[in-house]
DNA sequence: TACACGGCTTA
DNA sequence: GTAAGCCGTGTAA
């Protein structure tokens, strides 16, 4: 059906406004509330791609509630000179999004909202954007309320659910409860709980003045004194449904769909320096040839289909499917698009086999063209692939990892691409799925739309991105060699997941339950009272009000914080503490890593299977969730036993192998620092080493506690240390943490210099490279990061950056070695600087020698690389 | 129901 | 001091 937005243009305003951070240009012009209406507004269009908008604004004037009551908003304060000088900007900008702007002397912009809505619901359907309850007053069959900010769709049924009302009854409700920002009086005494109590009971607030003696109580006792308020708040809170039609509407039909000027936008973002909102390049309409998508449900169509793809030699690839996990569903519908002209869709509702028969035909084109297959994320479409019909292309681009290489600053989904790259504002996946509850049950024209124009956008973006690629032969190399191979490993390590000990980690989480009563009891017992010991709200107001210990620190908000440092050092103020530091310990166990991690073992394969993220940091690293199976606890005594919970199929053993010290050892090889390559070039225990040079005494009386403080500055060292944080993390004063720094420093004079020249290529490119020419952006003008920060990062970026190459190189070398050797052994996880696999226990020691060796091989540096390795049932390498 | 915050886990 | 993700609470709306 039809649809047509109408936006409330003075809400997003002063949403925009109040809800963001306050924001000038070089030039000292307040521009907040301009950026934050373009931002919603610029996603309000991406997230309705091909549907009318028209935009209301607030033209001032008297009104007609005015003229029934002078106090009508009268409490509402000046607008603030810095929104106010604002405003005609965004009036203009607005101009050039495309749209209908209402706006009109003397009126309201809900009355007209509420006119316009009144008559378009004839039309279609109406939503109305706006974060103004009052408009669920006009919410029916046809209208609905549509909140950005909670990116939810109010209808009748969520009024009914979200105030116990119908949206007929909201007038009433409103006259009842008033409403302070307007400045409407309502009924004193009457709040939300009475007015939807008396509004079921009686229907409106009509017969409720006709039955007010049947109601009782002090409240009702009010409502008889104060009827005429509820009257005049009636009129007050009613929007007009029946203004003369505003001039330059279109009445009889929707207005056209947004025609964005985006040239003058971009030109008025730069001016503004709206860095964010400008479109990476402008499209040339003629470089976009007009394209159509085909539905392919029936075998017919297929076979002609497919004899036009078998002629391409570029195909994006695109799978709709029942669920997020190859595990639990199947594939509904497949996007192709080989051409700038044509994609297809293939799906339908009545023949089975018409899929099966896609999939054949690809599984015979992977194995026996040579064509290149595109896809965004080959992750999840190569988990459905290789779910169901075994079988992976060997020529093949993912233009998500493409775009994390070229700008690994930007968002990588293809929506947010195909709207800043290609202009192309494609649908959400949400607002095509709508009401139904699989992919499969969505009306095939929808998704065919849907899933054609992703493949599409899908096989212009990889065009894109290659000819930039093209131009930057170290930036391809990182994508080729690196990243872009990777992904079908991850896939398989996401696929392969990894077992859990069901019945450890249900004791461990009893052990835990029981622990943690016990203790909270004794916290009670000393609190003198029960609270909840989860909320650093409550614990806040115990040890510092109620005991009176003193504030050590605060937090970024400015309460007192609670955090572990603070509470180590009140510990000998007071027995309390040290329960609530065991107590805080032993929830985050229980929460996180028992509790949490019984849910997600996988009904069919009794695994774990994580997600990898390869475009999930700024460094390359990759990052893991539901769950992160990169933080599972080791440090703790009782963390330990969790790792144990993590065990190798019967037969097998689980084999980690970890590199040693090696972003300490990229510092060496970077800077060329002679002390550093020394040390490691005669296998030297680097901690001691530091340590002699720092308390000037020789290697061999250097103490277990000077190694340690050694240790801290050589860790430092890797983030970028500053003399306060290095002063913090080993509680010593400043100067004491300053002359470490500076004696640091003249033992490596090779490694300051590094750090230096670091500092100086971000501040002039705005990134740091690693040892593979990946880039790291660095984002040095950032105003509420003071540029140390920044410094900090460049430092640190190559050194992290390099490792995670390292290892990603590695990973592809070993991928090969086991690749044709599954059962015996397959990689699990990978930790940043760890990998663990699960290997047939008898071949397990050769398979680990063999691997140490190619991951210690992987790169020749100007010092060894060194990798342990450990063998046991279980990760917590206790057998 | 969604989001920010404080806190905590890892490399 | 670098890089991540997740939990429970409290609040926004």
């Amino acid at each position: 059906m039809a649809q047509v937005i109408l936006v409330d243009g003075t809400s997003y305003i002063f949403r925009a406004f109040h809800a963001l951070p306050r924001l000038t240009t070089a030039s000292g012009m307040n521009t907040g509330a301009i950026y934050g209406f373009c931002s919603m507004f610029k996603k309000l269009l991406a997230d309705h791609a091909n549907t009318p908008v028209v935009l209301f604004f607030d033209a001032g004037g008297d009104n007609f509630r005015t003229a029934l009551y002078p106090e009508y908003k009268a409490n509402r304060k000046e607008i603030p000179p810095e929104l106010k000088e604002q405003l005609t900007h965004i009036y203009e900008i607005a101009k050039l999004f495309g749209v209908p702007i209402i706006t009109q002397f003397g009126v309201e912009a809900d009355d007209l909202i509420g006119t316009v809505a009144a008559h378009y619901a004839q039309l279609g359907e109406v939503f109305i954007s706006s974060a103004d309850k009052d408009f669920c007053q006009l919410i029916n069959e046809k209208i609905y309320l549509e909140n950005t900010q909670e990116s939810r769709v109010l209808t009748i049924k969520g009024v009914v659910e979200k105030y116990g009302i119908n949206p007929t009854q909201f007038i009433d409700y409103l006259a009842l409860i008033g409403d302070s920002s307007d400045n409407i009086p309502g009924v004193p005494k009457v709040g939300k709980v009475t007015a939807v109590k008396w509004l079921t009971q009686y229907g409106s607030l009509d017969n409720l003045i006709i039955n007010q003696e049947s109601i009782t109580g002090k409240v009702a006792e009010s409502f008889r004194a104060h009827t005429q308020d509820a009257l005049l708040s009636r009129q007050l809170a009613t929007i007009k449904r029946d203004l003369p039609w505003p001039d330059g509407l279109s009445y009889d039909a929707y207005p056209a769909c947004p025609a964005l000027d985006l040239g003058a936008l971009a030109k008025q973002y730069e001016l503004y320096e709206f860095k964010s909102l400008i479109p990476k390049r402008v499209p040339e309409k003629k470089e976009i040839p007009p394209y159509k998508i085909l539905l392919i449900d029936n075998q017919e169509k297929l076979t002609a289909a497919l004899r036009d793809l078998s002629n391409q030699s570029i195909i994006a690839i695109d799978l709709e499917t029942t669920s997020l996990s190859a595990l639990d569903g199947f594939v509904c519908g497949i996007g192709l698009c080989g051409s700038w002209d044509t994609s297809y869709y293939i799906a339908s509702n009545d023949d089975s086999e018409l899929i099966d028969r896609a999939l054949k035909w690809l599984l015979d084109a992977f194995t026996n063209s040579n064509q290149k297959w595109i896809a965004h994320n080959w992750k999840f479409d190569g988990a459905f692939l290789y779910h169901f019909i075994k079988k992976l292309p060997c020529h093949y681009a993912d233009t998500m990892l493409m775009s994390y290489i070229l700008k690994a600053e930007e968002k990588h989904d293809l929506k947010s691409l195909a709207f800043n790259y290609l202009n192309w504002p494609l649908e959400s996946y949400e607002s095509v799925l709508g009401q139904h509850d699989s992919f499969k049950n969505v009306p095939l024209d929808k998704a065919a739309f849907y899933g054609g124009s992703d493949a599409a956008a899908t096989f212009r973006l990889y065009h894109l991105f290659q000819h930039q690629l093209d131009e930057n032969p170290t930036l391809n190399k990182v994508f080729n060699q690196i990243d872009n191979p990777l992904v079908f490993i991850l896939m398989h390590m996401e696929l392969t997941g990894i077992q859990l000990d069901l019945e450890l980690i249900l004791t461990l989480e009893k052990e835990l339950k029981d622990s943690l009563l016990k203790i909270s009891q004794n916290i009670y017992h000393y609190a003198g009272t029960a609270f909840n010991i989860n909320s650093p709200k409550q614990l806040r107001s115990l040890l510092f009000t109620t005991l009176q210990l003193p504030i050590l620190r605060k937090t970024p908000k400015g309460d007192p914080s609670t955090d572990e440092d603070v509470l180590i050092d009140l510990k000998d103020s007071h027995p309390i503490i040290s329960l609530i530091l065991e107590y805080r310990q032993l929830e985050k166990l229980r929460s996180t890593y028992t509790f949490s991690l019984i849910q997600q073992i996988h009904a069919k394969t009794k695994r774990i299977h994580t997600n990898y993220h390869q475009t999930g940091t700024i460094t390359g690293r990759l990052s893991s969730s539901s769950p992160n199976l990169q933080n599972i606890p080791i440090k703790s005594q009782y963390g330990r036993k969790i790792r144990q919970a993590f065990i190798a199929k019967p037969g097998y053993l689980l084999l980690s192998l970890d590199y040693s010290q090696i972003e300490l050892r990229l510092m060496a090889h970077f800077s060329n620092d002679s002390n550093l390559l020394n040390a490691y070039n005669n296998q030297q225990d680097i901690h001691i080493r530091t340590a002699s040079n720092l308390f000037d005494r020789p290697l061999a009386t250097v103490t277990d506690q000077q190694r340690q403080l050694a240790k801290t500055v050589n860790f430092g060292l890797i983030y970028g240390m500053s003399a306060w944080g290095l002063a913090k993390q080993l509680h010593i004063s400043r100067e004491q943490a300053q002359a470490f720094i500076d004696s640091y420093f003249k033992q490596y004079p090779g490694v300051k210099t590094y750090t230096e020249s670091m500092k100086t290529f971000a501040a002039e490119h705005g990134y740091v490279t690693t040892l593979s020419g990946r880039r790291i952006p660095i984002d040095i003008k950032s105003k509420n990061n003071p540029s140390q920060n920044a410094f900090r990062a460049a430092i640190n970026g190559p050194l992290q950056g390099t490792a995670s190459d390292l290892i990603k190189l590695a990973m592809l070398d070993i991928a090969k070695e086991i690749y044709s050797h599954q059962d015996e052994i397959e990689l699990l996880l990978q930790v940043h600087d760890e990998l663990i696999f699960e290997v047939k226990s008898e071949f397990a020691e050769s398979w680990a020698k063999k691997i140490c060796t190619l991951m210690e091989s992987v790169l020749a540096l100007n010092v060894p690389l060194k990798v342990n390795y450990q063998l046991h049932l279980n990760w917590g390498f206790v057998d």
